[in-house]
DNA sequence: TGCCAGGCCGGGT
DNA sequence: ACCCGGCATGGC
């Protein structure tokens, strides 16, 4: 599968390096990870300064905050009320697993931390990958909506396929290299959000048609 | 104006 | 094992 390590380049030379994700701080790149779940990021910038100019965007703050005074100040994002909750068991795990201290994350394991990570409640499998990539430094490979309808379009994977499964399909056919999988996670964002919403599900402009040569349209 | 956004969970079949 | 509704604001 040498479209995938061919699929960058393309998307290189349109995008170059996006230099992802855009946040201050570890944590802010942790609680942006949670309020982007079915979000456009636009509104989650809009809570992120609000919960800033708060002085909630670190872990300790956020600990002792409200919840209703969370959810008051993450409202633009949406789902403000199940988003503050997640936050809240977001910077539980930190206090009990770090003392809030997000420098000692850095001597585990990502396997381990990708568990924990998965054992709170409202976080799945891409937002684990979120803050295990961008915030951590960890070598995984983000699958969002748009790479799964990307490459199920360009026909790497039939649609069935699970989210580990195509995680590692990117993993087996790059070189581990941090950089290049958060650049490449973002530059399928850019590019997913023109050619891969849900309503153009021929695809007609989608790279995978344009762009290689086996591409094929599919009604994902 | 409706549809969708950088998901995830729980309940029903 | 699937399938579906709920969660919710803001932009085009």
């Amino acid at each position: 599968m040498k479209d995938i390590a061919r699929f960058y380049e393309l998307l290189f030379e349109t995008f170059g390096d996006l230099n992802w994700w855009p946040a201050e701080t570890v944590f802010e790149v942790m609680v942006g990870a949670i309020l982007t779940q079915n979000t456009n990021w636009n509104n989650v910038e809009k809570a992120i300064k609000n919960l800033g100019e708060a002085g909630l965007l670190e872990p300790e703050a956020m600990f002792r905050a409200d919840l209703a005074e969370i959810a008051r100040h993450i409202k633009p994002s949406g789902y403000f009320n199940q988003k503050a909750i997640k936050l809240k068991r977001l910077v539980g795990w930190l206090e009990s697993s770090v003392g809030g201290d997000l420098d000692k994350l850095k001597d585990r394991p990502t396997e381990s931390l990708r568990k924990e990570l998965l054992s709170i409640k409202g976080i799945g499998a891409e937002t684990a990958d979120d803050i295990l990539l961008y915030a951590l430094e960890r070598p995984v490979f983000v699958i969002d909506a748009y790479t799964y309808r990307i490459a199920v379009r360009h026909g790497w994977v039939p649609p069935e396929t699970t989210y580990d499964e195509l995680a590692s399909l990117f993993i087996d056919n790059l070189p581990e290299d941090v950089g290049l999988f958060k650049n490449y996670h973002a530059a399928i964002v850019e590019i997913g959000k023109t050619y891969c919403k849900k309503r153009n599900p021929l695809c007609e402009n989608c790279p995978g048609k344009k762009l290689l040569e086996n591409g094929r349209p599919y009604e994902v």
